[in-house]
DNA sequence: AAAACATACAACCGCACCCGT
DNA sequence: TACGGGTGCGGTTGTATGTTT
């Protein structure tokens, strides 16, 4: 069964041979496609005008780059795919010279398989859960300890840990100084804490809940918050509304700069300033760096602390979040989601 | 050496959208 | 407004090639 565009004709259907190639690129270079539909029988080819168009656009195009990935082109595939999911074409647009039948290829081929082995959603960047994740290689593994999980909840009122997550570390394929930026593991636990947060369960929740194990380069939220930028960074807000965590989350990774890594130890003050949130309501205001202007943020935006409940929190969503700033090559998320409208 | 299996990628298919009639 | 042709897109399939057994 042929197109509908095309059934009425006799048209070959499979791969293309050098010799239509040659009548195809003969044809276009001359004459340019205008209506595909009329391209095969001008061009003598017993194709029909679908088929020429793909072959053009993914395979005879003077301007493609033909050639493996590189990794710079890989990173920005992750980074976008982050944000703009399956849509190969948009991907593709930030990658000249390849199309979009290559990035998905090489999205399904070979990235896919890389953001699963380690411990990654695929489709949502984010970790996966415990029964997702494919039984991993046994050479794989020999580092980690499959008994200690990955991350646990820590009920408050009754102290117990809950085992919520096994997951394989990240590993980042980035240099460790790429971007300016200390990228390390992820590996070690990050605990955090769950219901019925104050103010003091939050602080801890920052500050002291989540450790930093340079010994095993273990990559934690404390060392997020040092070294990318913790959603505490929000985009100023006129809404008085309390944005729920993840909402916050979301406006704070569409409105950071993330090519720009924040160094705390050249602003301890703003640094310490960040790291105190104070309650408004059953909110949390966060309050700390426009990393954006370099200035410490006068207003704040609500952050409804309510949503950790039951650990609602997506702890996911804010690993995604923050992912960008590991493989960010975009100037800014800002600047992408412009790029994609 | 050959069969079985895995991988990469080219090509196809169906659907949705746009635009002119 | 409805319809049909053209186009673009994302999912899926088919096939060539490489690797393992």
């Amino acid at each position: 069964m042929g197109h509908h565009c095309c059934t009425k004709q006799k048209v070959k259907r499979g791969l293309w041979s050098p010799e239509e190639d040659e009548k195809l690129i003969k044809h276009i270079t001359n004459h340019g496609h205008g209506c595909w539909s009329s391209v095969p029988k001008l061009a003598g080819l017993e194709r029909c005008g679908k088929s020429c168009r793909l072959r053009w656009i993914n395979y005879l195009r003077p301007d493609l780059r033909r050639g493996s990935f590189t990794e710079h082109e890989e990173r920005t595939i992750i980074d976008v795919h982050r944000i703009l999911g399956n849509r190969w074409a948009q991907i593709a647009k930030h990658l000249p010279g390849r199309t979009d039948n290559e990035v998905k290829n090489f999205w399904n081929s070979c990235i896919k398989k890389k953001l699963i082995a380690q411990g990654l959603d695929p489709n949502t960047h984010n970790l996966l859960s415990p029964h997702q994740i494919p039984v991993l290689n046994a050479n794989n593994s020999k580092n980690i300890d499959s008994t200690k999980p990955v991350f646990s909840i820590i009920n408050n009122t009754s102290s117990q840990t809950k085992d919520v997550k096994k997951v394989q570390p990240f590993r980042p394929h980035l240099n460790a100084n790429d971007h300016g930026m200390n990228h390390n593991l992820y590996e070690n636990s990050l605990t955090h804490q769950s219901s019925n947060l104050n103010y003091e369960d939050y602080n801890l929740v920052l500050k002291n809940d989540v450790k930093y194990d340079q010994s095993t380069l273990g990559f934690s939220s404390q060392h997020l918050v040092e070294s990318t930028k913790m959603p505490m960074l929000l985009p100023l807000s006129s809404s008085s509304q309390p944005l729920d965590f993840g909402t916050a989350m979301q406006s704070w990774a569409a409105n950071s700069d993330l090519g720009e890594a924040f160094e705390p130890a050249r602003r301890p003050e703003a640094y310490q300033e960040m790291l105190q949130p104070t309650m408004v309501g059953q909110g949390v205001v966060a309050q700390g760096l426009d990393l954006r202007g370099g200035g410490v943020v006068q207003s704040q935006t609500n952050v409804d602390m309510g949503s950790f409940d039951g650990c609602n929190i997506d702890l996911e969503f804010m690993e995604a979040a923050l992912m960008p700033t590991m493989y960010t090559n975009v100037g800014s998320l800002d600047q992408l989601a412009w790029d994609c409208n």
